[in-house]
DNA sequence: GTCTATAATTCGATAGAC
DNA sequence: GTCTATCGAATTATAGAC
C-alpha cells in the first residue's frame, strides 16, 4: 500500500515499534499492552507510536498481520498430509511473536477474534476442500481444534507436560490425528 | 471457611454477584469485565461487590472457583475411554459460564492461568496415570490440547465451522483422538 | 447493610513548542 | 520529526454519612 516506492528514512523506527509491539501484545494480551510500554522498549517517545499508527487498534493491526505461510500442499500425497500439516505448524509458532499476540488478543478483542476466523477460513479451508469436498468446513474446523490447542496450551498457558514434549514428539503424535481429521471417512 | 455455620441472609445478594461475575468474566474477559458492570448486572451497587469480596482478585477467584467434575472413570473398560472423556468434555463446557471464564481470563491473567494448569494436572494427571504409568504426563497434557482447543475454538473464538457441529459429531471426532492420546503405544 | 462522594491511578489521545 | 505537557475518560478502591 505504500512500501513500493522509497524506503523511508523512519522506517528503522517504524520496524522497532513493531516488534515491540508484537512482544508486548504477545506477552499481555491487548488490554495489559500499553503505548507506554511498547515505547520504551522501542526506546522511543510514546508519541511518536500515535504518530506512525493513528491509534491502538491500527497499531496492533499492523503489528498482529501475518498468515499461517502454508506451504504448496497440492503435490503432497493424500496420506502424508498430516505430517506436513504438523510439522509445518510447530515450526511455524515457534520463534515468532506474531501469532502468539495475535492469539492472546483474539480471546478479548473482537477484532483480533474476526482476523483469527478469517485466517483459517481462508487458508486452511482450501486445503480440507481439495481432500474432503462434502463437509470440508468441518474438517478445516477440527484441524483448527487440535492445532489452536497445542498453541493455547504450549505457548499462552504453558502447561508444564506440553511445554516439556519436544517438537519430534509433538508432530509424531498430533500428525495422526490432523491426518485423520482431513482424510478419514466421516465416523 | 464460612459456609458451615448458619446460611446467612445476604447469600442470595452474594450469590447474585458470583452469577453476574461468572457471565461477565467469560464474556469480556479480566480486564475488560468491570466491577461497575458486574454489579450493574446484579441489581446492586458496587460497593457492595468490594465489602462482599474484597478487591476485582478475590471476586475473581470466587467466581471462577470450580473443577472439571471428571467422573470416576476407574470401572470404565480402558478402550471406552475416549468416548467416555468426549462425552463428558463436550457436555460439561455447555451451559455453564464458569469454564469459559477461566478460559478468558486464564489467556492474560496470571492467577487464572496457574489455576487452569493446576486443575488439569490435578484432576487429568491421574486418569492418565492409571492407563500408562510411564508417560502419563506427557498424555494429559495432549488430552488437554485437544480438549482445551475445541473449548477456545468454540467458545471463545467462535469459529463458524466449530460452532456449528452438534454435540454429537463433536464427540464422534474428538473420542477416537482422546482414547489415542491416552492409550495408543507412544509413536 | 446500603449508597454517595471521591481519592488515586492509569491510559489513550491531543496540542503545540522546538 | 521529536518531545513536553496535559486533557478527559475510565477504573479500582476507600471513607464516611445514613
Amino acid at each position: 500500500m505504500e512500501s513500493a516506492d522509497k524506503p523511508r528514512r523512519s522506517d528503522a523506527t517504524r520496524a522497532a515499534i513493531l516488534t515491540a509491539a508484537r512482544e508486548r501484545f504477545a506477552a499481555d494480551g491487548y488490554e495489559r499492552a500499553t503505548i507506554r510500554a511498547i515505547a520504551a522498549d522501542a526506546s522511543i517517545d510514546p508519541a511518536m507510536v500515535m504518530r506512525y499508527f493513528g491509534n491502538k487498534e491500527k497499531l496492533f493491526a499492523a503489528a498482529a498481520e501475518f498468515n499461517l505461510r502454508l506451504p504448496d500442499l497440492s503435490d503432497v500425497p493424500a496420506e502424508q498430509i498430516g505430517v506436513v500439516l504438523a510439522t509445518h505448524f510447530v515450526e511455524r509458532w515457534e520463534g515468532d511473536d506474531t501469532l502468539r499476540a495475535l492469539l492472546r488478543a483474539a480471546v478479548t478483542h473482537p477484532v483480533a477474534a474476526e482476523r483469527m476466523r478469517q485466517l483459517f477460513a481462508e487458508q486452511l479451508g482450501p486445503v480440507a476442500a481439495r481432500l474432503a469436498p462434502t463437509d470440508a468446513a468441518a474438517r478445516a474446523g477440527l484441524v483448527a481444534t487440535q492445532t489452536l490447542g497445542l498453541a493455547l496450551t504450549r505457548y499462552v498457558l504453558e502447561l508444564p507436560p506440553v511445554v516439556a514434549m519436544d517438537r519430534g514428539a509433538i508432530i509424531k503424535w498430533l500428525a495422526p490425528t490432523l491426518q485423520r481429521y482431513l482424510t478419514a471417512p466421516s465416523p
